[in-house]
DNA sequence: GTAGGGTTAG
């Protein structure tokens, strides 16, 4: 496609000069400047020199005497003339009001404009003030006009209002204002109020107004505004036609957008660039670069903001070889010193994956700007390298390249990935020192940075202190309670922010983790309705999270139902459902889902192995336990991590392989950690192997001491084995540590209002009847031959006595309060936050049998469904 | 008309 342009270079890719608006100046791409020309610099040419014109302010800033009359009007201009504005105001505060002249104060007014000295500018407006001079009419707009320009959009107003304004340019100029601050609604009021004031718009003031109705997406007023801008017409000035091009494109209608560029006859190059950047846009890249290659075809003369378009839409394909090759002919004509060019090639190279190739570009850049610095960083951090993004951002420092609002949002980005709480308080210091705390990007980043470094204390700070909360606000708070293990937090924000705010299809792939969390099903069915109501099923991050919510509250089917309704499954799908397998103890079925997800062409990734490995061990699948590990490591040439070791040793020692888990441990090239040994530990338990148990436990200890779950394990082996002595030495070990416990609760859900139980509580309103039905149900257990496993329950954390029959576990607690509170026939859903006990899994099997009731106990390992007086764990547990 | 930034699922 580039061959036309190589048969033609000059036509096509000779670099011309441009016009840098900002700076009023012409660049040659040799790197020379020249002043534009204006009445400034004709007056230095026309002196001999820059020395004249030093001698020349001294002469003129020489005490006046008291022979001399000074014209202070003339000396004035002269310094406005050439660009002194410090000595030019001081000669206007030294003169009299009866002196001053008119154009005398409008040239220091357009030169304060020029020097976007805004302090300059408002002492000019004060001695204009106590001058009592009248500002209504052409004086006025000059002062508009230097507000404007010094960025004092709102003094500017204020001095507009109080003005006549028949000058289409000052409401131009206003109006421009707004859309470019994103007030588009005051810029379009604006344009109706000059209308009825029968201030005729011109086609500046479409060019204007229309980015206003563009960015407001109202595609219906562009149609309005279409038509009477023809009307007028103003149809034909390919200014206007572009603008409405832009409006078209930004409200999304692109065949308007195209309709209008095919009938525009007097197309210039900002019509192409319009098309090119409008269809990449609208995620119709392809498009642009077809419009690109036309343009070629055609010989229409191309500019760097074509250059940059086309690198832009190659972004969006995601292929480098078209970039390259614009890369490779930039060079030829000269743009590739041009650093916005540059700047666009690197993110180019960057987000096309070839951060080598971005890191080239960096490094040959002679020039580099703030943005330069930033898409390095933004590139390093893409990557995974936010510790070489933060080390850029310090050697930024030391070029003395101010950040602004685009580089700290990157670098907190950065932090946030690197979890790097030190390097993001330092810059929310920088922030709050350059006054940056008010903007909406700069605190949702900071939010993020603070939620991914795990202090939603501080996130919830900044958000707390935020002027304006945007959507994106709300929903980086919410994710950051789910997802830093506060579910309460993330669902009371939600609830707070339906009042105030619509949720969109992040915030419910926010909130659902939480409910997930908690097991709060209704909850999560609320959810559910809103993503129907709302269309939001098609989202992937929805749909995908919701699954969970469902796997998670226990209610399988439905989870497998809403599974098997998603067209296209991605590896989150397929993970949440061979996990969602496996903890509800159907391995062969996680086994049979995995593999069907490796035939559709899905290649598994460190997550999915711990799911099927977790879903081999729950359901004792020894042999395919293995066949996977290998796989994993053979296959998909994954490196097992800590989480595939312990599923592995979970795996044997539930099995009874206590030996081999040993020396699976005793062979791995990482270091095991107490969760590891904690399994094996569990497994010497179910199997009383002491001896081994003695020897696992002193590693557990060493490696986490103040953890007392792993001595009550160890005292409740050598109880089962009746060794008393050694029962009574671990307790005086453990007394000498004076360790603490981790108590354990349970929880049930009945008309939405949730029940929380502790072990041994009796605060209930309904203890009463909770503790004698229990007792009812001990009493028929032993009638009927269902004798407890005492051996279960017969070390408590609290005391170290051996336990009396009734043990008042808050499992129980929950499961018996449930049978109390619901009808019959309804599933009672009780979640624990540690693993269940031997004797309540018992009771819970009795309980399913005696009452004929259906009872989920979601613990904090996996699922157990008691039904009929069988559990689905089978003993996997 | 043109380069860089903030929120989501296992």
């Amino acid at each position: 496609m580039l061959m036309v342009a190589k048969s033609s270079p000059n036509l096509f890719w000779a670099s011309p000069p441009y016009r840098d608006s900002k700076s009023d100046t012409v660049k040659i791409p040799n790197g020379c400047i020249f002043f534009k020309p204006s009445s400034r610099t004709s007056l230095l040419s026309s002196n001999s020199g820059c020395s004249c014109a030093i001698t020349g302010t001294s002469a003129l800033l020489a005490e006046p005497t008291s022979c001399d009359i000074i014209d202070y009007n003339a000396k004035i201009i002269k310094f406005c003339e050439m660009g002194n504005l410090k000595n030019a105001t001081e000669l206007l505060s030294w003169s009299q009001k009866s002196e001053l002249e008119l154009k005398t104060y409008c040239s220091i007014l357009e030169l304060c404009a020029e020097h976007k000295s805004l302090a300059d500018g408002r002492k000019v407006h004060s001695v204009i003030c106590a001058n009592g001079v009248e500002t209504a009419g052409y004086l006025g707009a000059k002062l508009v006009f230097m507000y404007v320009n010094c960025g004092d959009l709102r003094e500017a107003r204020r001095v507009f209002d109080k003005i006549s304004n028949e000058k289409v340019f000052l409401w131009n100029l206003m109006i421009n204002e707004y859309a470019k601050i994103r007030n588009f609604r005051e810029g379009i009021d604006l344009f109706n109020k000059m209308q009825e004031l029968g201030v005729q718009p011109n086609s500046y003031t479409f060019s204007s107004v229309m980015k206003c109705f563009a960015t407001l997406g109202s595609g219906k007023a562009g149609e309005n505004i279409h038509g009477y801008l023809y009307k007028l017409g103003f149809g034909s000035y390919n200014t206007v036609a572009n603008s409405l091009v832009a409006l078209y494109f930004k409200s999304r209608r692109v065949e308007s957008a195209r309709k209008v560029f095919d009938e525009l006859s007097d197309r210039d190059v900002i019509s192409w660039n319009s098309m090119i950047s409008g269809y990449a846009s609208n995620g119709l890249a392809e498009k642009g670069i077809q419009i690109f290659i036309e343009m070629l075809g055609l010989g229409i003369y191309m500019d760097l903001a074509t250059m940059v378009n086309v690198l832009v839409a190659c972004v969006d394909i995601g292929t480098l070889r078209l970039g390259r090759s614009l890369h490779a002919h930039a060079i030829k004509a000269c743009f590739a010193g041009e650093i916005k060019f540059c700047n666009t090639l690197l993110d180019m190279y960057s987000k096309c994956g070839d951060l080598h190739g971005a890191i080239q570009v960096f490094e040959k850049m002679g020039d580099r700007s703030v943005v330069s610095w930033t898409s390095m960083m933004a590139g390093y951090v893409r990557e995974g390298l936010s510790d070489e993004a933060i080390r850029l951002f310090h050697e930024m420092e030391r070029n003395r390249v101010s950040p602004d609002i685009f580089t700290i949002t990157s670098i907190l980005h950065a932090c946030a990935c690197s979890g790097s709480l030190e390097n993001g308080k330092e810059i929310h210091d920088y922030i709050r020192k350059n006054s940056m705390d008010s903007n909406l990007f700069v605190c949702n980043a900071l939010m993020d940075m603070y939620a991914k470094c795990r202090s939603m204390e501080d996130a919830h700070l900044v958000f707390y202190n935020m002027p304006v909360k945007d959507i994106i606000a709300w929903n980086t708070m919410i994710g950051g309670y789910s997802k830093n293990n506060l579910p309460n937090e993330a669902l009371k924000l939600f609830a707070e922010m339906q009042q105030k705010s619509k949720p969109d299809r992040v915030t419910v792939a926010c909130v659902l983790p939480a409910c997930a969390s908690l097991a709060a099903l209704g909850k999560g069915q609320e959810i559910h309705g809103h993503i129907l109501r709302n269309g939001y099923f098609t989202d992937r991050y929805v749909v995908n999270a919701l699954v969970d919510m469902y796997v998670k509250c226990g209610v399988l089917v439905l989870a497998q139902l809403l599974f098997d309704m998603i067209p296209v499954k991605d590896l989150i799908s397929w993970t949440v459902m061979v996990a969602g397998y496996g903890m509800h103890g159907f391995g062969s079925e996680a086994i049979s889902a995995f593999d069907e997800m490796r035939d559709a062409g899905i290649e598994p990734d460190e997550v999915s192995f711990i799911s099927i490995l977790y879903a081999c061990s729950h359901s004792g699948l020894v042999d395919e336990g293995w066949r996977l590990f290998n796989i994993m490591r053979n296959e998909c040439k994954i490196e097992p991590k800590l989480e595939h070791y312990s599923c592995m040793v979970d795996l044997l020692s539930r099995t009874g392989n206590l030996s081999k888990a040993y020396k699976f441990i005793k062979t791995m090239p990482i270091k095991p950690d107490a969760t590891i040994w904690g399994s094996l530990l569990c497994g010497c338990r179910i199997y009383h192997d002491v001896e081994l148990a003695e020897k696992v436990a002193e590693r557990v200890f060493e490696l986490e001491p103040e953890n007392t779950g792993y001595y009550v394990l160890l005292a409740n082996i050598y109880a089962e084995a009746e060794k008393w002595e050694e029962v009574m030495k671990l307790r005086q070990r453990i007394g000498r540590k004076g360790l603490k416990k981790n108590p354990g609760c349970s929880w049930i859900v009945i008309k939405g209002k949730v029940n929380i139980f502790v072990a041994g509580d009796s605060s209930h309103p309904q203890g009463g009847k909770i503790e004698s039905l229990l007792k009812r149900l001990r009493a028929r257990m032993k009638e009927e031959g269902f004798n407890p496993k005492i051996r279960y329950a017969l070390i408590n954390a609290d005391d170290m006595e051996k336990e009396v029959a009734v043990c008042g576990h808050s499992e129980k607690l929950a499961m018996a309060f449930g049978i109390l509170s619901s009808s019959p026939g309804q599933v009672i859903r009780v979640t624990k936050n540690l693993r269940v006990c031997g004797d309540c899994h018992e009771m819970a099997k009795f309980m399913s049998k005696i009452s004929g009731r259906e009872i989920v106990l979601r613990d904090s390992n996996r699922f157990h469904h008691f039904k009929d007086g069988n559990c689905s764990c089978r003993g996997f547990w």
